[in-house]
DNA sequence: TTTGGCGAAA
DNA sequence: TTTCGCCAAA
């Protein structure tokens, strides 16, 4: 038996909307410390994974653990249905291949219930290494976002470069170059405006704007992403869910090619 | 001589987003006590009513009855050049084959008259008789459409079933199913916010999506809409017009296959 | 083209 | 704080 109730339903909601676009089918794990999700994108190259704490939900509910194999854009489709202020539940009954997902208004004049078919999917859970990394850069989402998306009008590729002074993001296209650098600002009004950069040592990696563009889809999630970053280990972009876990994307750079390379023809 | 003053017109440019998609061309109907028209939709399985009566009317002249056929895509095309807060007022000489709209800004400044071709359309105008109805449910407009919306996107019908305590809206797709139910409440803050539902029998039937929401188009026209439900019966969707009229949709039901029935495959 | 999110104004 | 209108994404 599962039952987890989440108050602020919205979060489920910014949830499949950060993931969806990346992730066709996954397993969601529940055991009795959270519910989880670990899952390659479809076409092999970055990796989502997704905590929610138990802590996080005003109820609390596993009593085995359990992986649900769930159409991440079916459960979009009905998470859809609920309001952003519903109070949403996640129900299954042991042993049953459905779960339902139960919305209900505010005010409660509004009880709806949607039940949705589970899927067998084989998953390779990966057990991801704590790792220490080059730098660690903490910057405002929507700033984030706004710069990947920039970027990639003019090129595919972002160079992300890390120095005391600040981050600059790099991209090269056939119009021409761009480069955008955010200095470190923790004299900022609200903390979340603030960019932070913790730096071991300097670091400069390349990486598909693209996967960066899908990340940033989870910019709703939390005013303030992290990049982590070191040489030869996949970025970690992560967006904390406040008081309750965490969406984290991983993705492994480019080798970045000689500048001269570059512009040659590719034989 | 036909000359009807409307000092809220975006009332009549609301009245025609409502119905355009559902009906083509149509025949206004003019007579010394409203303005008028019923028509089917152009797949002839829903039927549109709408009644503006005179009092309404800054000023309402109407010698003679008249029927003024008109393709509501060309009269929406002309009320989209009226603004929201402008006074719409629609002329016609006896004998003549067009209509004049003529818009008035506020303040006066900016004065518009639109002539549009009459055309002539042969209506079979239905004598809608008075019905009981097991049930009456009053909702809030926005709640409705929001419903009809979300279940579309799971199936193509929707159930409703009326009790004593509420109304629920189920439908059942290829993805999951899905159990909206509304529970009567009146203790609301403000009138409009309110479920009401009058019961004289408890009654289920199935409609087709597409055809709710294209009723629901007119949810700018009232902040309530009166679903009128009756075994064997069209239901009548009603969008009040404030101090005017109405527009009302009929729709049949659809004759509810076994539940066997349906996961059986077509022959 | 339509819909939802966002920002601005009442 | 709530609502309207604008802008951007599906």
């Amino acid at each position: 038996m599962l039952e987890l109730r989440l108050v602020q339903g919205s979060l489920l909601k910014k949830v499949l909307e950060a993931i969806k676009d990346l992730v066709n089918d996954a397993n969601f794990d529940c055991s009795a410390t959270g519910f989880s999700l670990q899952a390659m994108d479809s076409s092999h190259v970055a990796l989502v994974a997704l905590l929610l704490r138990n802590e996080g939900f005003e109820h609390y509910r596993c009593d085995r653990n359990i992986s649900m194999g769930m159409n991440l854009g079916n459960m979009n489709k009905m998470l859809k249905c609920a309001g952003n202020d519903d109070i949403i539940t996640l129900k299954a009954d042991d042993g049953s291949d459905t779960v339902t997902f139960m919305f209900e208004s505010p005010n409660q004049d509004k009880i709806a219930d949607f039940e949705m078919k589970l899927m067998d999917i084989d998953s390779e859970h990966l057990g991801i290494p704590e790792a220490e990394y080059h730098a660690i850069v903490r910057m405002p989402s929507a700033e984030f976002a706004r710069i990947c998306k920039d970027l990639s009008s003019i090129g595919d590729t972002v160079v992300i470069s890390v120095t005391k002074e600040g981050v600059k993001f790099s991209t090269k296209g056939d119009i021409g170059t761009a480069n955008i650098v955010c200095r470190q600002n923790t004299t900022v009004d609200k903390p979340e405006e603030a960019t932070v950069i913790e730096m071991k040592e300097p670091v400069s990696l390349t990486f598909a704007l693209r996967y960066m563009n899908s990340f940033a889809k989870a910019t709703p999630l939390s005013h303030t992403v992290t990049i982590s970053l070191s040489s030869e280990l996949p970025v970690v972009v992560e967006y904390k869910i406040e008081d309750m876990g965490y969406v984290r994307f991983y993705l492994a750079p480019k080798i970045e090619e000689d500048e001269e390379e570059d512009t040659k023809p590719k034989v």
